[in-house]
DNA sequence: CTGAAAGCGCTAACAA
DNA sequence: TTGTTAGCGCTTTCAG
């Protein structure tokens, strides 16, 4: 039942329009040289008659390199905040090379991410920035050795080695549970995110380390793991603060869990007595009261260095694979000043 | 310099290994009825030996309809929170019918709207949802003539005559500043968005017309339009309430400019004295002190409603266009609530 | 059931 | 300066 659709005018339409050959519309089209002006003016005046739109996709078919100048990503989930601004990032870059951008979420779901790579894949992108959230990533080894190169934002790959932009997410932690320790406290507790994720891994090591190495209260209720959202850090808090021997400091590993963490604390009044560092800022967390000291990244900036890596491959660079470290920031506003009981 | 690229095999390389004709594979890969399955395992066979990848875009060259299976998706800005919802609830949609989207960030230039559609264009997308930034929309009337579907989101567009999913915006000011007359506030102040955006007039006159029915105070000075940004509605509101006759309620009509408003009265320690109102939820406002009395509106929503709509048009539907009007919602948490001094 | 021929809209290579 | 021929990787059509 579909409607007439793609009565679009073809280059050779537009030369039989203008009374020449189809090779001149596309020196015209294409800005070639070789072409008199006055029968460019007449190949132009065709074009504009006819309202004439180029097909990229016929064009990349033959176009030496087969370049589509689109690329493709994936990010956890374009409607998060944090999410968003990679996004922002990479396509600000992408505007700049005149590329267009495949965008994708993934809400942590392996299935997703092979789904949208193959599909991305099928487009034939000239590259690819992913966010990596199966188990492995060694599925896209062929795709990179046929020549499409891959950067991958905020999380490290596994069976890979590709270009990647990351922060230091044990490193940060470390200085997070460290700035709670200055504070006088000796029991922290650490919320964090799914152990699928690889940062909180590695945020959960930071924290494990950190303990050990200033021999804080090592004590199992004290780590909180695999907190897939907001509500079940919400519950989560409360749980923990209602136990026989409550933590005097919380460090929440996610922008989310914060969020959870930040809700259950101010609802048993307790926003002024348990000091919570953040890892991840979160909107508006300077207005709360208190504010929320975070650990706090440029995700916008990880998009930009990213992107750019990725058209450095694609312009050729064969250098090897670089693991770019974007630097973190402790935001001191307040709740993780909070001294010990 | 590039890398040798692109050596993916084609449908004749696969035929070739497996010893078929390379219809028969075409078969195979699309799943098309009358192959033997003996045949049928030896291809699939040559197949995952060569990692085939299917070209969509070499195949929807020649393919009835033309249909690339992409859309083209613009909004005001991938990192703003509020634009990210729409295009998750676009994504969720396409995402359903197998079909890729492009995004790219507007960010209120006409510009940049005029370049991307034509890049989707070229690219021949399946259909476009556009947040209309342009003073008029007259340039896409060829495109839809020809049969790609718009639908435009958030802002009702200028000079075509097209679906669009937006809000009642001048009917759900009317119901903020009714709220607020309620409270006994008779001098209630508006901070509008830029005038070039259609939902900040709409908005506009909400106000003024609801000043009017309710005979309120009437006051140049009360009407602030025209504010870019965060930064500028925060000293709007300083300059405001250090004026002479200060007004004792606020209508912010948007949700950066709220958060302008908020750290304005928050640093004169006027957050429990002056009333306001927000047109857009922001995030966290339920935790502010006071919190946020906003207008809220499910902007996932509008994007998954623009999308169903999308695809009902690219598979034929060809009723008239339709303005489809999400409802707004009024939630009270405090500070719209504080009464008149 | 299988395959060969034609052609989608364009670019590349070469001829006139 | 211009036009012609080939062919990109696939789908369509039609012949075996």
């Amino acid at each position: 039942m579909a409607a007439e659709r793609q009565n679009r005018p073809t280059i050779r339409q537009v030369a039989a329009h203008a009374g020449v050959g189809f090779k001149t519309v596309a020196r015209v089209v294409n800005g070639e040289p070789n072409v008199a002006p006055a029968t460019a003016a007449k190949v132009q005046k065709a074009l504009d008659e006819l309202g004439y739109v180029p097909d990229e996709s016929a064009g990349s078919l033959r176009r030496a390199g087969g370049r589509t100048r689109t690329i493709g990503l994936t990010i956890s989930n374009v409607a998060n905040p944090l999410a968003a601004q990679i996004h922002g990032g990479v396509e600000a870059v992408a505007m700049a090379h005149n590329v267009a951008t495949f965008a994708a979420s993934l809400n942590e779901d392996p299935e997703a991410e092979l789904a949208h790579t193959a599909a991305f894949l099928r487009r034939r992108v000239d590259g690819l920035i992913l966010t990596a959230v199966a188990a492995s990533q060694k599925y896209l080894q062929r795709a990179v050795d046929r020549g499409t190169p891959i950067v991958f934002v905020d999380r490290e790959p596994v069976d890979i080695h590709t270009d990647r932009v990351v922060v230091d997410n044990a490193g940060a932690t470390k200085i997070a549970i460290a700035h709670l320790a200055r504070h006088g406290h000796r029991r922290i507790a650490h919320l964090g995110d799914l152990e699928s994720i690889q940062t909180a891994r590695e945020r959960r090591r930071g924290y494990l380390e950190t303990v050990r190495e200033l021999e804080l209260h090592v004590d199992e209720d004290l780590l909180v793991l695999d907190l897939p959202d907001e509500l079940h850090a919400y519950d989560a808090t409360r749980r923990l603060m209602h136990s026989p021997n409550p933590p005097t400091a919380i460090h929440s590993a996610q922008n989310l869990i914060t969020i959870g963490v930040v809700r259950a604390l101010r609802d048993m009044g307790l926003s002024r007595q348990v000091a919570l560092v953040s890892f991840d800022d979160i909107p508006l967390g300077d207005l709360l009261e208190p504010a929320v000291t975070v650990i706090s990244h440029d995700l916008r900036r990880i998009g930009q260095v990213a992107a750019e890596r990725l058209f450095a491959r694609i312009n050729g660079d064969v250098s090897p694979p670089r693991k770019i470290v974007v630097p973190t920031q402790l935001l001191v506003r307040g709740s993780g000043e909070i001294p010990a009981a």
